[in-house]
DNA sequence: AAGACCTCCAACCGCTGTCGT
DNA sequence: GACGACAGCGGTTGGAGGTCT
C-alpha cells in the first residue's frame, strides 16, 4: 500500500511521506498555520504539491485525528448518514469527529459497501502513520511521531468530548485566526505588525488558547499543543533572527521562556 | 515453503466550487 | 460576466501485508 516515491515532471516528490517531511509539515503547521497549501511546501522545505501537503495534514497529521478500528457507533451513523446522503464523504465525516473523508471513504469500500460491518474481522488496526508500514521497519522515529501526535491529539481530546469537537481541524483554526487574510505569498514580514494589531484586537494570541472550534470553544492551548513536539526536538527553536519567517516563532520562543517551560 | 490471490488504505488525479480581480 | 488561483471533494490506483492453496 506505500507508494513508491518518485518524482514529477516538476520535481515535486509523490507517493509514501517521510518522517522528516512529515516533522517539517508538522513544525511548519504548528508556526505558521497553514495560509495557503499552494505556497507552503516552498517556505516549509518541502518538495511536495500544495494538495499533498493539505491531504497529509487533513488525514493524518492534524492533532484531533482518531486512528484504529471504527466503533459499532461510528459505523452505524456512517451507513445511516450514507443512506441519506450517498457518496457525500466529507459531509459524513464532520459528523464523525477526529475521521477523515479518505478514511470513511476507505472504509465504506472495505467494510460497510456489502451491507454489514465486518471490521471485527480485522484484529488490529494497521498502523495508519503511514511513514512506515512494515513493523520491522519501524524505527525510534517514526514511533516518536506517533507519540506525539498521539501526545497532542490527547491534549485536545482530553479537554474536549470528542463527540462535540467539529470538524475542520482545531489547528486549521491558526490559520483562519493569524493568516488567512494574507493571500500574498510573502505574508511573514508584514504580518507581524499586522498580526500584533489583530492580536491587540483579539487577545495575545500566543498566550491565549488557540485551538477553537466553530463557536470559539477553547480546545488545547499553545503550550498543551506544542510543548510535545518541543519536547521531542520536532520544533527547534530558531537561531537568532536572521530570517523574518522565524518572527512568529520567536514571539512563541519569548512565550515559552517567560513562562519558564523553554530553557533559552 | 512459496507462489497466487485478496484486502485494505495512503496517496494520486481530475473535477468542481468559491473567491478575488 | 470572464478569467485565474486556490481549496476541497470524490473516484481511482498502487502496492504492502495478510491469507489461502
Amino acid at each position: 500500500m506505500v507508494r513508491t516515491p518518485s518524482c514529477d515532471k516538476n520535481g515535486l516528490k509523490k507517493g509514501t511521506w517521510t518522517p522528516e517531511e512529515d516533522k517539517k509539515l508538522i513544525d511548519y503547521v504548528a508556526n505558521f498555520g497553514c495560509w495557503n497549501w499552494r505556497q507552503l511546501p516552498k517556505h516549509a522545505g518541502l518538495s511536495r504539491c500544495g494538495k499533498s501537503c493539505r491531504l497529509r495534514w487533513m488525514n493524518y497529521l492534524r492533532p484531533n485525528v482518531r486512528r484504529g478500528n471504527f466503533s459499532q457507533e461510528e459505523d452505524k451513523l456512517i451507513l445511516e448518514l450514507h443512506r441519506s446522503i450517498g457518496n457525500r464523504w466529507s459531509t459524513i465525516a464532520r459528523q464523525l469527529p477526529g475521521r477523515s473523508d479518505n478514511e470513511i471513504k476507505n472504509h465504506w469500500h472495505s467494510s460497510l459497501k456489502n451491507g454489514s460491518s465486518n471490521s471485527k474481522s480485522k484484529p488490529v488496526a494497521r498502523n495508519n502513520l503511514k511513514t512506515c508500514t512494515r513493523k520491522e521497519d519501524k524505527t525510534n522515529e517514526d514511533v516518536d511521531i506517533e507519540s506525539l501526535l498521539d501526545n497532542a491529539t490527547h491534549n485536545i481530546l482530553e479537554s474536549t468530548p470528542i463527540l462535540a469537537c467539529p470538524q475542520p481541524s482545531s489547528i486549521s483554526t491558526i490559520s483562519s485566526l493569524s493568516h488567512s487574510d494574507h493571500s500574498s505569498t510573502n505574508f511573514k514580514s508584514t504580518s507581524v505588525e499586522d498580526d500584533a494589531c489583530s492580536w491587540e484586537n483579539n487577545g495575545d494570541f500566543w498566550t491565549e488558547p488557540f485551538l477553537q472550534d466553530f463557536e470559539g470553544n477553547v480546545k488545547c492551548s499553545t503550550d498543551d499543543f506544542l510543548k510535545p513536539f518541543f519536547e521531542l526536538g520536532i520544533i527547534c527553536p530558531p537561531s537568532p533572527i536572521d530570517d523574518d519567517e522565524d518572527i512568529s516563532f520567536w514571539f512563541y520562543g519569548l512565550h515559552m521562556a517567560q513562562t519558564n517551560q523553554l530553557q533559552l
